[in-house]
DNA sequence: GTGAAAGCGCTAACAA
DNA sequence: TTGTTAGCGCTTTCAC
């Protein structure tokens, strides 16, 4: 492979051809207020001529700015982080900004590091769905007091100093109940995902306020403790076949677990939906392909990067790093109807 | 929200501290060959104490180096670029590099934009999947014409003088069709994808040359040109059917192709896999989970990310941008057997 | 509307 | 082993 060459031009250059100073040109280049129509083009025009590429790092030292956002996700290996991003860099795109990625695999230690390399990169804010097990966040909270804007999506933290974007849990849960009760199902039981995990627990309370506002009973042992997983689904049908009076309808908590139950049933030779209705959560990509198809509900995963980035954008504005106004976006779930619900 | 307060510290403040001088610091926090472990020590300690983290920004624009790699992806959405940015991000994160993301939404100029913000960010290299309708490359060659190195992954392009990292699509289609033929199935059609892609012209030379190799008649009937969708998958099978002598098994060029045969087989009762084989190419998510599951061939994305980002640090090290040693990397295509395939 | 001068924070060449 | 000096390329006062 053969060396590179040349060496990029600068303002500096161009300040020379024209007999004018490096100031002049930047502020050409920067549409300043105050330069006139005729250097502005002259500028434009020789900028062009010497194929001027704008040194941003040395703009973002003078300026303090760099333009850069940190984001940092568990794995881009994630479907839905995938698609957040899609949606964070889609607005970058448009407002001028670079997108800087991290992965923290869900481990603590690499979220630091992650946090780290973004405030030596000078980062302009930070985005971030925190990892599963991390209970601490003081190394975002450290940022954040170094002057670094933060927003969290999805995965979000208690501490309410810092702004957050993400589904109503709460009432997907309601939708996805409600939607089976619709469909003339009488006993419908919920398959949970992990309690402590806040998400999950909104989808349980969610599926036990719209049986209550559709005067039906709420039944501990129509709710399997599941672990998000296509394995606990298959074993809360196992569980739920084997009750005394068995359920007619499952809601549940992500569309692995509903997948689970799907497989189950049909080893079971239950019709699904007509003796059967089954609503998962997230939206998957599988869910349409499947047999029958799976009803979920949609997490808006796109709007979700925009919202966040939205956020970021307004605090880097107005020079803020506390969410003292409480800022927070609240998605609508979307509930999409497919074969294994409706009857 | 409340303002940020703070001036980060700098090398001055712990000179100061220690009445050293800067390059001191600098020195000792570079770990340099030739400074003394007491002064290194100290350093470290005050560092620590005053809370201290580098300006990359400074740093960058001092030694001409950002430690920093642009990736343009068509988009993050997509599964298979989520997987390779999970492995260029993963090698990224232990080499000390950061990874700035910019989709081009298969369009050429927002491709163009993409390198233009890279170009300005002083990336140390660019690894690209190229826009579907790119033919025209010259925004690459530019850039690397002003020292950036670019490597291309999965979309590349026919310049040889670009590095690029793909997987042997000829050796998947090989795998895939002599796979069918193991299993005993005895007229094996394909699906084929749009021709002028090279990595679906590829998977069909591959299925001819192992129809070849265990002496199978190639019949220019029992491929059926489709256009890598769900959609054509069916219409393949509708067609085959309608054949004097229908094949019983298909190889598809991609997941979604032969997820539309595996409909349209059911639709028509035929049973996969005692009467009739499917194998598809990519293996998706969704080959696992539906009914029966997909047999498939792995592309090994997250080791293409892997492998890319090797290249492109080997040509940064040596200071390279042209491919005069003509490097690429081929990957191994993985087969990966399920019930559509087995019997 | 433009120029002059200074400096963001760091590293590297040259001295000592 | 450490200091001195200079400067990467840009922006931003403060002048005029």
């Amino acid at each position: 492979m053969s060396k590179s060459t040349s060496r990029n031009t600068t303002i500096q250059d161009i300040a020379k051809e024209l007999n004018v100073t490096a100031a002049t040109v930047s502020r050409a280049l920067n549409n300043h207020p105050r330069i006139s129509e005729a250097t502005r083009q002259a500028v434009a025009e020789v900028a062009d001529r010497l194929n001027y590429t704008r040194n941003r790092v040395a703009s973002s030292l003078r300026s303090g700015k760099t333009n850069v956002i940190g984001v940092i996700i568990p794995s881009a290996k994630i479907n839905f982080f995938g698609s957040v991003v899609h949606g964070i860099e889609t607005m970058a795109n448009e407002k001028g900004y670079n997108v800087l990625i991290y992965q923290s695999n869900e481990d603590t230690e690499f979220e630091k590091k992650g946090i780290q390399a973004f405030l030596s990169a000078r980062v302009d804010g930070i985005l971030a769905s925190i990892a599963k097990d991390t209970r601490d966040i003081s190394h975002y909270l450290e940022a954040r007091d170094k002057g670094v804007p933060i927003v969290f999506f999805d995965r979000t933290h208690d501490d309410t100093s810092i702004p957050y974007v993400v589904v109503d849990d709460f009432k997907g849960g309601y939708l996805a109940t409600e939607h089976l009760i619709n469909q003339g199902y009488k006993r419908i039981a919920h398959v949970s995902g992990q309690q402590h995990l806040k998400i999950f627990a909104e989808r349980l309370r969610g599926y036990k306020a719209a049986l209550k506002a559709h005067k039906l009973p709420f039944e501990k042992e129509l709710v399997f403790a599941g672990n998000v997983s296509i394995e606990s689904g298959k074993e809360a049908v196992k569980h739920f076949l084997g009750l005394p009076e068995p359920p007619d309808a499952i809601f549940a908590v992500e569309d692995f677990t509903a997948l689970g139950v799907i497989k189950e049933l049909k080893e079971n030779k239950i019709k699904i939906p007509e003796q059967f209705g089954v609503v998962g959560f997230a939206n998957e990509e599988f869910d349409e392909h499947i047999t029958p198809a799976l009803t979920s509900v949609d997490q808006q995963t796109v709007m979700m990067g925009k919202e966040a980035f939205n956020l970021i954008m307004d605090m880097i504005n107005k020079k803020v790093v506390r969410n003292v106004d409480n800022k927070k976006v609240i998605l609508e779930p979307l509930l999409q109807p497919r074969a294994s619900s409706q009857r």
